[in-house]
DNA sequence: TGGCAAAGTAAGTGAATACTTACTTGGCGG
DNA sequence: CCGCCAAGTAAGTATTCACTTACTTTGCCA
């Protein structure tokens, strides 16, 4: 009586109650959405949701799946590093994640809920997501490593570093709400943080005669720091 | 009957509660974590929560609030700042910080949590808890960068870049599970990242690897820290 | 044009939810 | 040793939860 009773190929309702449980989970998490809710806002009668979906629970998981297929990150990655050269790649990653983000926030969501509320699912969805996502990246730094171009540490940690610094920015503006604060501009954020990272992993020590004050900085970390912390270590390519 | 019956003091009740509630609304979150869970946990009957916090979200609250005060991050950057002279700090603050979340994560939850679920006393949370954090670091470098220590950027996005690389790596490792496939040995992880971050900050350092347009900001801004991160150049970025 | 399957719904189900009321217990001061 | 009040509880309440059953509507095509 409520709902207008529009009949639509049970394909295409599948595909709006998947966008409208989308949205919701990765507003309210798992826990914090009903099945109620996700009918009210589709405008359908909450049996229908059951007709199409078994249990609260795969909905979830279709949303999960479905959010997998289309951001496919890896291959994205593939392609930036394929398609500029060298350095560049750092840059251009760092802005494509941003601004892929700054547009739409459900993905980041979707994520760090899974994460935190850990669905036994939500392990896939994040070993697809995160980690090849930066083992991908990883790989290219490595290269980068071995051809002398960058000097050499953990690439994993490295790639990790690279993406932290842009993964949390984003967080912070889009999540959690930052940008009410201030508001950067995507193309500026990129070019800065890359630019750090890419002069923090610099191989120009090893081959040219450095610049006085380096040898300070990297003698000062190196050096001299008690215990625990000065242990030193041979990062060799790490697992691949 | 089931319950022991064991007679405790009021605020030694009310605190017990507290603790028990604080890791279960960690885990769990807000919307995924019931009174009762937390009665039968405390082993106390359900009635007796609601005497001491007057409804499930003031509970929320409470504990919100108790690990604010507990953890008193700006305090701590503050000390770390003042203890340790110029660059040392980075590691330093990289190492607490990652040692205090391997130790213990439930205030990273809490405030991941927090923010997702978006109760409105996260913002609160979240502005004492993050923004304090790396507003006291930006402060320490804008000195250092005055000083012609570190280059110039804006300061908060440099000191955001750096607490991005530590707390991404802490929030995968501990949060999201990283460490069950890989155990990155916390001293080592500061030591690289303080590394990676104040190579890449290291004042005129030549660089010969960002592409072509390195800003090269060498007119000093002194203390100008907000307004626009520079100004707008046009870069070959890509738009994918 | 009729029949029938696909699309949709009303009205539940028991279990769980946050929270209450009305009662019982037990330790402590006098 | 007793009376009293703080500490604790049993057994609710109304509501909401995920999910089901039994029914109605509609488009399509033979």
């Amino acid at each position: 009586m409520a709902t207008s009773l529009v009949r639509i190929s049970a394909p295409d309702r599948k595909r709006q109650i998947l966008a409208i449980a989308t949205s919701l989970f990765a507003r309210q998490g798992f826990a914090g959405t009903t099945t109620r809710q996700i009918a009210n806002q589709a405008d359908v009668n909450e049996a229908l949701i059951f007709r199409h979906f078994p249990s609260k629970e795969d909905l979830y998981w279709a949303v999960l799946e479905a959010k997998i297929q289309e951001a496919a990150p890896a291959k994205r990655i593939q392609e930036a590093v394929a398609s500029a050269d060298g350095l560049e790649v750092f840059e251009k990653v760092a802005f494509e994640i941003l601004e892929r983000r700054a547009k739409d926030d459900t993905l980041s969501r979707l994520l760090l809920f899974s994460g935190l509320e850990n669905h036994k699912l939500a392990e896939r969805f994040f070993a697809i997501h995160v980690a090849d996502y930066y083992d991908r990246l990883a790989e290219h730094i490595a290269h980068l490593m071995s051809a002398g171009t960058l000097r050499k540490t953990d690439p994993l940690l490295a790639a990790r570093a690279f993406l932290g610094m842009v993964i949390y920015h984003s967080w912070i503006q889009e999540v959690f709400g930052g940008k009410k604060y201030r508001d950067y501009p995507v193309a500026e954020v990129s070019r800065i943080l890359a630019e750090i990272w890419l002069r923090g992993m610099n191989a120009e020590e090893s081959v040219a005669s450095p610049p006085a004050e380096s040898p300070k900085v990297k003698g000062f970390i190196r050096g001299k720091k008690n215990g625990s912390i000065g242990k030193k270590r041979n990062h060799a390519a790490a697992r691949s």
